[in-house]
DNA sequence: CCTTGACCTTCCCACTGTTGGAAGCTCCAT
DNA sequence: ATGGAGCTTCCAACAGTGGGAAGGTCAAGG
């Protein structure tokens, strides 16, 4: 399978694909006698894995991570949830922060009327001045 | 006004400052004899301004349109309420994003025992086993 | 056999925003 | 005059992804 069929496969493109093996998330891609990528069933399967743990936002290190634990029969589960008890944490610190930006800035639009009228809280906030 | 004082006093770091002003977001800085960038009151309230809207989550583009509208004195509210609702779905999108991945993955965490046995559901959820 | 188009290769660059560092200059106080 | 803090510019890195150029390869069809 080329690196194009793996890429339709497992949902990652070619690109990324050629990435991960760049950054050693990947083990080098076995090559045809011209040199291309050849992948097999247990590689898309691999591509998949990785492809789910960015769906949920885990960075490549994390993953790198979690593929080790995968691969490893033997690991307690206990290091995999922590591993992602982690990431949840993160997620939770992001959409605490996204959320007080939400809420900041939806107050402000709610207050702006919005016309032609050149006067506006949401800059008269940004300015600094108290709304 | 050196940068490091325009930088306490905007909350700006000086190393943010240079890069404002190298992509055009602030106006060139006049210079010392020496070469050192002279900052005034009218500059430092810029960059307070600058950062109250970074700290919103505005990108810089975002940004060079807001600073643009705030020092149009005749601006219509319109158009400023019009740049912060499009950010403002933005976020939505952002926290929605991040909301999904906190669910799926706070409902993989629960169904890990997390102790020393090796079976784990988070890891295959990501291995595509259907849980 | 040759051409064409789709696919592959490597390499470099772009983007987001921020930080760190190196080499060298300036300013101020001791 | 010397030391340290602060300034200058330039270069690189981070994460992750996409775009593109220049060139090799493969299969189909004339």
């Amino acid at each position: 399978m080329n690196i194009g069929q793996a890429a339709k496969a497992s949902g990652v493109s070619a690109k990324m694909i050629r990435h991960y093996e760049s950054v050693g998330l990947l083990p080098p891609a076995s090559r045809s006698d011209a040199g291309y990528r050849q992948y097999g069933d247990k590689d898309v399967r691999t591509l998949q894995f990785i492809r789910r743990s960015r769906d949920l936002g885990f960075s490549i290190e994390e993953i790198r991570g979690l593929v080790g634990l995968w691969q490893d029969r033997t690991r307690p589960s206990r290091e995999v949830k922590a591993l992602a008890r982690q990431h949840l944490d993160f997620l939770d610190r992001k959409l605490a922060e996204l959320q007080s930006m939400k809420y900041a800035l939806a107050h402000l639009v709610s207050c702006c009327h919005g016309d032609e009228r050149p006067d506006c809280p949401i800059l008269e906030n940004l300015a600094g001045e108290r709304t």
